[in-house]
DNA sequence: AGCACATATGATACCGAGTATCAATAATGC
DNA sequence: GCATTATTGATACTCGGTATCATATGTGCT
């Protein structure tokens, strides 16, 4: 998954860096969602030695090659999840904060009524589901 | 609309002070969504001199009631609008920021087809929804 | 392999949204 | 009307993210 990031760098014409790399690595580590600040601490951990704009940096071109995503949690903090680079939505683990993606089953006739009945045209849109993952379904 | 805030203020318990009396007013007379620092200006224009941290104690106690909801934007920002406290949807014009509520037209079969695919529990869901609004289609 | 150049880096300072604190003030129940 | 208690505004703070800028490092070229 590492490899698929620094692919989707190099495709992006952007250069490959140490950190950059680095950052790849601690993403791939990662369970579930995570936050910047989860990052800086894995690569302070390990004494990367990498600021934290350079974090916020390769968020952002990950982001924007989409094989990473902000969301929002419901308790209103927010966070980064590896995904992948087609149109999906999250299904998050309330628990574990493990993620999934799910593709559009059937949305597309929700928003096609809304449009509808409020007379909008709709361009994008955004589904998040939450609730609790098979391992934390049973873990209890 | 203020009257309505104001109305679940005293259900909630809490006091129908001055300043939340002023805040529904400026909540009432804008149009689409708003941040909490548009409201301050609001205030600060007219001269009222209220507090930042008022402004979101308010939003706070109006967004447990349901009457106001936070919404992020597709360009990453957030905002704040006036809803109505069953659950429900948003539909946001890109253009003027109007908003709409919509009712679940279908999304409980979206949910159960992801569920059933994942093996998740769902627990909670956020549907948001992007486009124009009637009036903005209309006006170019 | 070496070099020049542009791109990326980390430090630092900054910004904006939101929260904590706390003494002063005002809404409510009696 | 008055005591009580919630609320207020000022201030300082936190936290996520961004701007700046001199220094360092990938990369394309030879």
């Amino acid at each position: 998954m590492a490899e698929e990031m620094l692919d989707a760098l190099d495709r992006a014409g952007v250069r490959l860096t140490g950190p950059r790399r680095k950052l790849a690595a601690l993403i791939e580590r990662r369970e579930g969602h995570f936050t910047a600040a989860d990052l800086l601490k894995d690569a302070g951990r390990r004494r990367m030695g990498i600021g934290r704009a350079t974090v916020f940096r390769l968020l952002e071109l990950l982001s924007e090659q989409g094989l990473v995503e902000r969301i929002d949690l419901p308790d209103g903090t927010h966070a980064y999840i590896p995904c992948e680079p087609t149109h999906h939505h999250h299904l998050v683990c309330l628990n574990c904060g493990a993620t999934t993606d799910v593709d559009d089953c059937g949305i597309e006739a929700v928003t096609r009524e809304a449009a509808r009945r409020s007379g909008f045209k709709i361009e994008q849109h955004r589904l998040e589901l939450f609730g609790r993952c098979p391992d934390c379904r049973s873990a209890n």
